[in-house]
RNA sequence: GGGGGUGUGCUUGAGCGGUCAAAAAGGGCAGACUGUAAAUCUGUUGGCUACGCCUACGGCGGUUCGAAUCCGUCCGCCCCCA
């Protein structure tokens, strides 16, 4: 149980490795400093981000030494790789901003205190870069031929979209953090998505170039659930973890909504239970993996956004879906004035500014189809006019579909 | 620099000058089934003051009674040659 590489094998965060016997034995044998950069694109961590920062974790609870790199410089450039458009480009200060969030919400996971773990913006050093300069120490260490060998780089130069030549330089960027890394903090392990195996690769090779050492470098699988969709997006849009774009309890409802086939597999990732009891949870069948799946999402609710959020998500939920009793509180909140709903407010107009139907079209279509319902009573005709006689509690209780809800309230 | 392509609704991708709000698939939404899962089946899927009207097929102009479909031009992207 102390070798922190097992672990993370057993948990399936290993996709490829420089070398899985030495990895190992520094794991075991030494505390190393180890690496992942994270994209400061948008102001917050998305539940993708959960692979690498759970792998973080696991290795800070090793002993090792985290540094987060948020990459404020090689962001200003785009990571071609994989992608099938240029990445937008965005100012420095937005990077900084961004990253200030980020942080905090890695710090959740991590401690990055500047002792035991570091923050680092790769800005720091990449902006200052001189041209000449970096070409002739670094730019003279890479082959241009194999470099194109690299998938991320073939794709972009087989298919159509050509790859600019700021894009090609992006590999250069991301070894050169890693040996500035490796002189300035000993770092000797970077990790990363299976995508940046080529990227990593690359600095791996650098460091060994310039500075004659040996470092590694560790990827993970990129996750894609049992239906085929990205980890960590649903169709409304990335699940964000910050609670303000992407609220607790929408949290646990993506990840009770876990397919079943995903759930031992994201138990392991983004949990900390032990794999017997993952791997016990992970079997269940049929009604008693809803267990399982409740047990994911409150803890990884609870890592997440704490205790509290966990325990007020699950009751939601519990009561959302177990039952008779809705949470009021806990769903989205429309607040109109009296004098508004007293004059009487069309159904299809309410669904609308509610905003459960997008278009009063589609409102429309909601209601003559069945799924709207205006206090747990459906609403099959697109004529009704809600007014104050409609009220329960003081409030009305929208709900389109079987999990949509708005409540709304007067003032 | 020369030559050739291509640009369609959320995505992919059809589309004789009229019958095109635009085939088809995917996706989405709703309904049935169910375990807040998957699979399956059904309906629906531009907007609106709604059996009619408006906005749409890269931008702008033109030809025509009439254009997503023809012409010119501009922009983006791709391919070949240099």
């Amino acid at each position: 149980m102390s070798n922190v590489f097992e672990i993370l094998q057993q948990r399936g965060f290993v996709q490829q490795c420089t070398n899985e016997e030495i990895v190992s034995r520094l794991l075991t044998e030494t505390q190393i400093a180890y690496y992942v950069g994270f994209d400061p694109t948008a102001d917050s961590l998305h539940a993708g981000s959960l692979v690498p920062i759970m792998a973080m974790a696991h290795l800070q609870q090793a002993g090792h030494k985290p540094i987060a790199i948020i990459g404020g410089g090689t962001t200003m450039i785009g990571d071609p790789t994989d992608k099938t458009e240029m990445r937008p480009m965005i100012s420095a200060e937005q990077i900084e901003k961004n990253g200030a969030r980020i942080l905090k919400q890695l710090q959740r996971y991590i401690q990055l205190d500047n002792a035991v773990g570091l923050f680092l913006n790769n800005a720091e050093w990449l902006l200052s870069l001189n041209y000449v300069e970096f070409l002739r120490e670094i730019g003279r260490h890479f082959r241009v031929n194999e470099m194109m060998r690299a998938e991320g780089y073939r794709q972009r130069l087989e298919r159509e979209m050509g790859l600019s030549f700021l894009e090609f330089n992006y590999q250069l960027l991301q070894a050169y953090d890693y040996l500035r890394l490796f002189q300035e903090h000993n770092c000797v392990l970077q990790l990363g998505g299976d995508d940046q195996w080529g990227n990593i690769l690359a600095g791996v090779d650098l460091v060994r170039r310039v500075e004659g050492e040996r470092v590694h470098g560790l990827t993970f699988p990129l996750l894609t659930t049992a239906g085929g969709a990205k980890m960590g997006k649903t169709v409304g849009g990335a699940i964000w973890l910050d609670p303000d774009k992407t609220t607790p309890y929408e949290f646990y409802q993506y990840w009770i909504n876990t397919d079943d086939r995903d759930v031992e597999r994201f138990l392991a990732f983004f949990t900390f239970l032990p794999m017997e009891e993952v791997k016990r949870l992970g079997k269940l069948e049929h009604d008693e993996i809803r267990e399982a799946k409740n047990i994911l999402a409150y803890e990884a609710t609870k890592l997440a956004h704490g205790k509290e959020q966990a325990d007020r998500s699950q009751e939601t939920s519990q009561a959302a879906f177990g039952g008779e009793g809705i949470d009021l509180d806990a769903m989205p909140t429309t607040t109109i004035s009296k004098d508004y709903l007293e004059d009487g407010i069309p159904i299809i107009q309410l669904f609308h500014e509610a905003g459960l139907a997008n278009s009063r079209s589609e409102a429309r279509r909601l209601i003559e189809q069945g799924g709207a319902y205006v206090n747990e009573e459906q609403q099959k005709d697109i004529k009704i006019v809600i007014d104050t006689n409609s009220l329960k509690d003081e409030a009305l209780l929208l709900r389109a579909g079987k999990k949509r809800y708005h409540r709304i309230l007067l003032n």
